[in-house]
DNA sequence: CAAATAGTGTCTTTGAGACACTATCGT
DNA sequence: ACGATAGTGTCTCAAAGACACTATTTG
């Protein structure tokens, strides 16, 4: 890692002289998009035991002289192809036995991502394949693999709560869009309806106007929006 | 561990053959308490390189049979004397270079207790050696070792955060408590003052009167009052 | 003009904030 | 009685919630 002075080395003779065994560490990522007006997150099959056949999530060990950052990037990239898209840390779960194998340590991490950003990107491979309803991941009967269940339920909570008083919702739209689109994207972040005009009242501040509009439509056609950058929550 | 099956065997064998080199996971506490009005973390001075006289949150690596939750209550047990107490993870740090010696991603968590507790089960040693102020410790002139400094500062934020919608500001309080001792414990951790009225509005649901009163003092007795363990936020 | 969705005006309810008042102790 | 702190009543104001109305497109 670097060069070691004399200090270090009686520290890292005694800390490393594998009195004990280190856990390893990943990352968990938990890749959020809303398609079909339905909140869903990248998962993929285990081909292998443990949990062969169940549903996981995707994770990378942690190299040595990564940082979690770059490791949850690696991660993104593999999955999806993409490399700036807007993630922050979940939870670090570290329970002995959540790993039937060894002991691992998983620090997991939500993204968020439009649908639009994750279909430009995907060349090979549908994405949509990938893509599972989170709604029907957290249903007792359907068994994941390791903790991965307890990670999205955990998760789903926060987006719940961060979304009232965040503009995490924004991750999951286009950089153009109406305000009835973002509305639906609320409703289903937050899992309940929300009233048209209140609903302005607050998003306002958060959005800016453009001169376009939808059109083709056989009813009103909706102005588009783009996210307000000066915006803090 | 644990016995291995065949197919397990293998993956340990790829994953174990150090290929790769594991970092080593710690978790650091930040113990906080009220004394003397103020709000202040348990510290300890540095023996060692690196950061050698700095002052450092108190850290214990995580064993290779221990939970996270359980490494922190090892932590918190030796350098309190505490069993029982209120702790929630905080945030997971793992810059590559956040230790000079080596590779350690450090699983930080906060605790809170009332100084009552604190000093109660700290028989030889006086705790209030080990505790500091968080206001000075997060000034710019203090160096702190490690990362420790942004860790506090993103725990204090966290407090200031929760205090206004949960009730994590009883952790700091004893069994019986004045509602205008509750309130100054409000205001130091939110560091603002509040009004009276407004107060006792918003933490009535939280609390229960007792029949007892302070007395002695040269003005009008206040009432004692525990934590209504019904309430839910 | 009918159907459909976009967009606005406004009344009500709720809670935070500000402040003034009353209550009860010791000296 | 007075100083000091405990405790309460109530007005104001801003935000959330609920609902009704108007506006603009296509067929």
């Amino acid at each position: 890692m670097k060069k070691t002075t004399l200090e270090e080395k009686e520290f890292l003779q005694q800390y490393d002289s594998s009195a004990f065994e280190k856990p390893s560490v990943a990352v968990d990522v938990l890749i959020f998009t809303i398609e079909n007006d339905t909140l869903k997150v990248v998962m993929v099959e285990r081909k292998e035991f443990p949990y062969k056949g169940c549903l996981a999530l995707p994770g990378v060990f942690v190299g040595i002289d990564e940082s979690l950052e770059d490791a949850v990037k690696r991660g993104v990239k593999v999955e999806t192809g993409l490399t700036d898209i807007y993630f922050e840390q979940l939870y670090t779960w570290g329970e002995v036995k959540r790993d039937p194998r060894m002991r691992i340590i998983s620090v997991s991490y939500m993204a968020m991502v439009s649908i639009e950003q994750l279909r430009a990107k995907s060349k090979n491979g549908n994405i949509s394949d990938y893509l599972y309803p989170v709604e029907e991941m957290l249903k007792a009967e359907n068994e994941l693999a390791f903790d991965h269940q307890q990670i999205i339920a955990y998760a789903r909570e926060r987006i719940k709560n961060k979304v009232e008083y965040s503009d995490i919702a924004f991750n999951f739209m286009p950089a153009k869009f109406t305000l009835p689109g973002l509305q639906k994207v609320y409703e289903i972040l937050l899992d309940k309806p929300l009233y048209k005009a209140n609903f302005r009242k607050k998003i306002s501040p958060m959005v800016l106007e453009t001169d376009e509009s939808t059109s083709g439509d056989a009813h009103r056609p909706s102005k588009y929006y783009v996210k307000n950058q000066e915006y803090r929550p």
